[in-house]
RNA sequence: GCAGGGUUAGUGAAGCGGUCAAACACGGCAGACUGUAAAUCUGUUGGCAUUCGCCUUCGUAGGUUCGAAUCCUACACCCUGCA
């Protein structure tokens, strides 16, 4: 897809984790008057700092952040709520007269912005817990005897669970992006990747995650951690629990990050208002080109 | 040196004469996914053909048997007990 002709009025960076993403957008803010907003379902997360790559205070004070700390580990949020927070944003730091960029790795979370989903309603109060305690099969025989559409995979509870509280009916999207919005994919080759995710590891675990963890942990407990917590933040539950040292930890801790990168690689791949660039210098450049008319 | 246990696909680990290309777990690969998404779930995973199927695997080399990952012999390596 060409990119569009005019200045964008909406730039949204979006790639796997450790792609370089957070890097460009701060080039590209600090140039070109932008404000980022993170488009990340762990950042959101207060005290979770570390362990999720937040971009750092100091970045922080050099270009506005937004869609940062928004809740306590623990409590639950959705795509649904950051799509309003999003696009709230976006027109504030559209008003004034700088650009908005969302940069983020979690694909439902854009695409709820970029195409406009309109998400169905969210459950009654207490639906899902009831819902939570059916079996998988009393779940389908739930959908069938509603006449609910079966969700691709009839195994995945969540999914189950979800098309029973949305009442069968289905979201609805855009074709198109937004009007005015360019879309950066940043996807270095494998390989590559693989070792950014491989040194990005190290790197969180020298700047303290497992500390992280056990504040985090002493202050709202090791099961609101477990729920909302990503990837490293489990894995150093285990640690501190010592079911295992510190180099299996960061052995663990890559690979489930590469399975993590595969995912949003599978799901950004078929969009195809995508451009992709392998790195965020190329990236860099080919967006300036686009700025600079 | 003697006695015993072990060596299985990328890794761990079942299998102990036929229904074994070999359970299971992990890892790998592909995919799904609109109010939990760093989540959750599916398929696939020796090679070739991709429909029947064919070929090469279970430490190495021989042997027994219609038939062996499974039994026997020798060798190699690893672990344990006695020396």
């Amino acid at each position: 897809m060409a990119p569009p002709t005019q200045r964008p009025s909406l730039l949204v960076i979006v790639g796997p984790t450790a792609s370089g993403k957070s890097e460009l957008a701060l080039r590209v803010a600090k140039r070109y008057g932008g404000e980022i907003i993170a488009a990340d379902s762990r950042t959101i997360y207060k005290g979770m700092d570390i362990g999720t790559a937040k971009p750092t205070s100091q970045q922080q004070a050099e270009v506005p952040h937004w869609g940062l700390n928004l809740v306590e580990p623990g409590q639950a949020y959705s795509a649904a709520r950051f799509k309003e927070h999003a696009l709230g944003k976006i027109d504030e730091i559209t008003r004034r007269g700088r650009l908005p960029i969302l940069v983020g790795g979690t694909g439902l979370y854009v695409d709820g912005v970029v195409f406009d989903f309109n998400f169905p309603p969210p459950p009654a109060f207490g639906e899902r817990e009831s819902l939570e305690k059916l079996s998988s099969k009393e779940l389908q025989n739930l959908v069938e005897e509603k006449k609910y559409p079966m969700p691709e995979n009839r195994h995945n509870r969540r999914h189950l669970v979800r098309v029973i509280e949305r009442q069968g009916k289905q979201g609805e999207k855009q074709q198109m992006p937004k009007p005015g919005t360019l879309i950066i994919g940043l996807m270095p080759d494998e390989e590559q990747l693989k070792k950014r995710i491989a040194t990005r590891a190290v790197e969180i675990f020298d700047k303290g995650v497992i500390t992280e963890t056990q504040k985090l942990s002493a202050k709202y407990g090791e099961k609101a951690l477990l729920s909302t917590a990503g990837i490293v933040y489990k894995i150093c539950l285990r640690l501190l629990r010592k079911e295992i040292d510190k180099d299996e930890a960061i052995w663990l801790f890559q690979t489930a990050d590469w399975q993590y990168a595969r995912r949003q690689r599978t799901w950004f791949k078929r969009n195809y208002h995508i451009t992709w660039y392998p790195n965020s210098k190329q990236a860099y450049q080919a967006v300036t080109k686009i700025l600079n008319t």
